[in-house]
DNA sequence: GGTCACACGTGAGTC
DNA sequence: TGACTCACGTGTGAC
């Protein structure tokens, strides 16, 4: 007697079919055999009544064991439904891609955040939790009241920060007002996010006095701050 | 009697746990019984043996069915490893747990491919799998027989990768010479490591044939591979 | 007929 | 205690 209909091995390789086991198994719970396997020499049991006769004897935890067994069989098929290279229809095999796809996503997040990541400069902060503090406090109010930051470092050298929206021609620009005012740059890192980006430039001037230098900053002021929106 | 002795519920939530529950239940095989749990009526088997002697009656797939739970056991044990936050230690919150995490990497994987996108250096490894190598291998080389990589992507766009020794002065030739070759800058991500600095530079330029570009590469090559050491 | 993957009911252990 | 998880051996359909 077979004890439960079994769906047909065959079946899309899509994830789809539609979870629902455990009704599915609450359903099929109306059928009045109890126990089928038992020990095989616990017949002193004595629940065995004669023929004819359902035995009415259930495990203390026939249908919480078949409710557990149910809930398992969701997760391994909301599993594969969320996985999306399914090779074989088996539970094994499910788990074995499930473990593979996590593993490749998690090598893809890797690889994409050190593609975004970029390192923050390092003469941009200097070393020191003290300065680190000071020099980013101003950032956080720049993007409100100005989107190029310049700050004089001594010796002919600046730090310069520029927040803009991204837009074609721009960088251009700015590379172009550099150029023009005899500008060094030591370094330059930049950090692109959605529509926006962030430039730090570690600049030197050979011989302009801190005035010109003011000049540049509205310069750059007035280059990034075209009407964006 | 108890059928297997059971490893203590607790432990380390970390993963590790040395997965060899395959041949922990070969090893285990060696106890004489045989079948356990049977049919709720079938002693027409006829193969109990009076007490005092092992039953060697083994069904036909009792080792084989062994085997099956053991890979299971595993792919779920491997699947706690990989996924770094369980909740409960039991197989359904497991799958549940993978599942969850799953879903938040594939977001994830989601979110950081839109950040990228965002940013023009988008196609700087086109996705796909194939080709991903094959953007990757030419960057591996680079390092040693040349320190410039100008990749056409098509109606005027290019990607330019420079890597150098970082030196005075050169960041600024490079930016002259860009500007003088009429290259609009779209997207710049500079990194800076030790004496080293590795620029992508995403440019379109608008009216140059390739030839010229090529002029361009070769002008950067001469002014990167200054004799720095 | 043999292998494989499953579902089943049950005993036992844990909390 | 009862609720819960787990391993076990077996029956059985599908290949």
């Amino acid at each position: 007697m077979p004890r439960r209909p079994r769906a047909p091995r065959g079946g899309g390789s899509g994830g789809g079919e539609e979870v629902k086991m455990e009704d599915f198994v609450e359903s099929m719970l109306n059928f009045g055999g109890g126990g089928g396997g038992g020990g095989e020499d616990e017949s002193e049991e004595g629940e065995q009544l004669p023929a004819g006769e359902e035995t009415k004897y259930k495990s203390k935890n026939l249908d919480a064991e078949r409710r557990r067994r149910g809930r398992l069989n969701n997760n391994i098929l909301a599993l594969r439904a969320v996985v999306p290279k399914i090779t074989k229809m088996s539970k094994e095999s499910t788990l074995s891609d499930a473990i593979d796809h996590i593993k490749k996503l998690q090598n893809e997040v890797l690889e994409l955040q050190s593609q975004l990541a970029d390192s923050p400069g390092e003469a941009w902060e200097k070393q020191g939790s003290a300065s680190c503090s000071e020099s980013f406090v101003p950032t956080d109010n720049i993007h409100y009241q100005g989107q190029v930051e310049l700050i004089p470092l001594g010796s002919f050298k600046y730090n310069l920060k520029i927040f803009w929206t991204k837009k074609a021609g721009l960088f251009t620009k700015v590379l172009e007002a550099l150029c023009s005012y005899n500008v060094q740059v030591l370094s330059l890192n930049t950090i692109t996010f959605y529509g926006y980006a962030e430039s730090f430039f570690s600049i030197e001037v050979k011989g302009e006095p801190d005035v010109v230098m003011v000049e540049l900053r509205n310069l750059l002021s007035s280059i990034v701050e075209v009407p964006s929106m």
